[in-house]
RNA sequence: GCGGGCGUAGCUCAGGUGGUAGAGCGCCAGGUUGUGGUCUUGGAUGCCGUGGGUUCGAGUCCCAUCGCUCGCC
């Protein structure tokens, strides 16, 4: 089983794709929970699974750290660890360099940093990443790369970038090819159209198996996020799949398929699951609100999770007040299937032809507002 | 019955020498985009037990009274 490909259907620049990897077949679009140290918080492997997510994510920066790269291998990979034998896409570890260590110092060779937990000094390569990623027995790794900071000078994000695809080709030559797994390369260049375009273009040259689009949603704005995706999008491969990093609110996924985008992580379903926000299909909802404290009705109609379909509002909003571990357990369920119900009506409609129509009454449903 | 202590925000309590009240928690609401179940930003709330007195002015001083509490009988 080699890692492929496939377009089912096209509607405007939005695609409808299929993922064949070792570890399982994912349909795009896809949005893939965030399992950072090795678990998607608040979740059994098996209450993921049934919220239809089939890949997702996990973090190299964390599991070096804790509990080990190699006592993962040791203890027989993650799939294992996890029991998750479904496909994995793993983080290089760039990212959390700069947001989480303490003191770090990056050169052309890579990044020296400070554990965020006992402040132990730590050295991540592209070579590195990868070996890593590779002990972790991930299905897809991904390049180390510098997530450019936001707002800087274009010479900035121009260094940046030309650092990032250095390593991108070395994490290239460092990756061992297996049969079903990826290396996906990651196209930065801030907010500046012609740097994203020359990015994805000697990524192109280097050779990936997909290509992330990183280095956004960190607080430039939606508008010129979608300006970077119609900058960028004409530059990549249509036989490769496209993953914007680290995205976002249904609104900003909508957007992102519409552009082009096929593969989707973030940590909003989950984050704000425990932190009793509800994504529904009528817009956000706190549930720590004291307006649910009598709603006897089900949190979102439509929706067939335990937490709407076995429970009324009245009593996620009591967990969330009573600091019961429940609430979080069941809005990060209900969260994440929201999510995964929301690309996969994406991508009946991209197959069906008619995207614009749904996504506007998936706006106006939002619109519209929780009526109760 | 006698002696001591205490009664201030929903709760626990701060409020030298008198100048019309504060904190923490809670409550109400907001923020969180390649994850710290984290953190953070706002907001509302007081017959300062009650009744008198002194004073220009009392949560603060005086008297009485009610309630709670500890000790002794």
């Amino acid at each position: 089983m080699s890692f492929a490909f496939s377009l089912d259907a096209t509607d405007g620049r939005a695609r409808a794709g299929v993922m064949q990897t070792a570890h399982g077949t994912v349909q795009t679009p896809v949005f893939m929970p965030v399992g950072t140290a090795g678990t998607v918080k608040a979740m059994t492997a098996d209450a993921v699974r049934q919220t239809g997510a089939p890949i997702v994510l996990a973090n190299t920066y964390h599991l070096m750290l804790r509990p080990g790269a190699e006592r993962v291998a040791r203890l027989g990979g993650l799939h294992r660890m996890m029991d998750w034998p479904g496909p994995i896409l793993t983080d290089s570890g760039g990212f959390q360099v700069m947001s989480l260590a303490k003191l770090r110092r990056i050169d052309e060779d890579g990044v020296t940093f400070r554990s965020h937990i006992d402040g132990s000094a730590h050295r991540l390569t592209p070579e590195r990443s990868i070996d890593i990623q590779r002990d972790l027995d991930t299905t897809i790794s991904m390049v180390l790369d510098e997530c450019t900071p936001f707002p800087a000078t274009r010479d900035e994000v121009r260094a940046s970038m030309e650092l990032s695809l250095r390593w991108a080709a070395r994490s290239k030559a460092a990756f061992t090819q297996r049969p079903g797994y990826a290396l996906f390369g990651i196209v930065q260049g801030g907010v500046h159209p012609d740097l994203r375009a020359a990015s994805a273009a000697v990524l192109a040259g280097i050779g990936f198996d997909g290509t992330a689009i990183g280095g956004l949603a960190v607080g430039e704005g939606q508008a010129a996020m979608f300006a970077v995706l119609d900058a960028t999008e004409p530059a990549l491969a249509a036989e490769r799949p496209r993953y914007l990093m680290g995205v976002g609110t249904p609104d900003d996924i909508l957007g992102a398929v519409a552009r082009g985008i096929d593969m989707f992580d973030c940590v909003i379903p989950t984050r704000a699951g425990r932190t009793a926000r509800a994504y529904t299909r009528r817009g956000i909802l706190n549930l720590r609100n004291a307006r649910f404290a009598d709603d006897d009705g089900p949190l979102d109609e439509g929706c067939a999770c335990p937490g709407c379909t076995r429970h009324a509002r009245a009593y996620l909003h009591h967990l969330f007040k009573a600091n019961e571990m429940l609430g979080p357990m069941l809005l990060t369920w209900h969260n994440l299937t929201y999510y995964q119900d929301l690309t996969a009506g994406l991508r009946t409609a991209i197959v069906a032809g008619r995207l614009d129509t749904h996504a506007a009454a998936v706006r106006a449903a939002w619109d519209a507002g929780d009526t109760r």
